[in-house]
DNA sequence: ATATCGTCTGTACTATGGTACGGAGTCAAT
DNA sequence: ATTGACTCCGTACCATAGTACAGACGATAT
């Protein structure tokens, strides 16, 4: 089994080797053995990696990535702290839906509004569309 | 009628004194008349403000609804314009929702896998509820 | 043996969206 | 007339999430 060196890992998971640095200096990867002064890195370590940037990409910050990762690392740790974690996590993103959510339904609303006449150049209030309470009016 | 000064603008409008000055600096808002050495706004530069909030509530950077605030300077835009930008946005909100949704049914599947024995200490891989594509085996 | 690539460390820089501060000038009330 | 609040300007600083680079050293190939 070859040597994983920072360079390979950052390359097995997708990231730049700066990266992987960083995360190392923000304690969401652990420092890994030091071989003849150079990092060895594990399997584990690129599986790490890209559950960081899989989290990332569905809305945790890299905060929020650490509190998860603390859950596994404690590797035993009971039913309900775990269930505790999951139900908040699970209400930040049910507030995040609806807010986006939200968003959607104004965003529709003025692009329904636009669909009358749609190469037709005419007078347009961008801001009077986004004043939402009011009714948009282009 | 009083003079709005940045203080009062800031006050209307619901944020700092110094987020009405870096927005001058961004050029999100105008460079408002002077007198007497202090800046004057209106009513509009309120609005302004408001709309930039509203905006980034809506989940628009500076720089999105910058151009946003251009397609209303230009007073005089075709409908067809509009209606693309709203629509990227729109497939951005609705990406984010998709991805938000996958991330609550697994995070309600972890919670209910831990339901069972709410009070027993066991193994967790919280990392492995979390690659998708692999179940959760906890 | 020398070149070249990769890694080491630490520090500096990027963008985004503000926030804070120092020192000077102005305005309004007492 | 003096205090206190407000404003002026420029610059520095904050968090987040990286990215870049300098100078030294190690590993490998020719």
């Amino acid at each position: 089994m070859e040597k994983i060196t920072i360079g390979k890992l950052a390359e097995m998971s997708g990231v730049g080797v700066e990266t992987v640095r960083f995360y190392q200096r923000k304690n969401l990867l652990r420092e890994p053995k030091v071989t003849q002064g150079f990092r060895t890195y594990t399997e584990e370590d690129a599986q790490r990696i890209m559950f960081i940037k899989r989290a990332q990409e569905l809305g945790f910050t890299l905060a929020e990535v650490k509190e998860l990762l603390e859950l596994n690392t404690k590797s035993r740790v009971t039913c309900g702290t775990v269930k505790i974690k999951t139900q908040e996590k699970l209400n930040e993103i049910e507030a995040k839906i609806a807010d986006l959510n939200r968003m959607k339904h104004l965003l529709e609303k003025l692009s329904n509004a636009c669909n009358a006449s749609q190469d037709e150049i005419r007078q347009f209030k961008v801001q009077e569309c986004f004043s939402f309470g009011l009714d948009c009016k282009c």
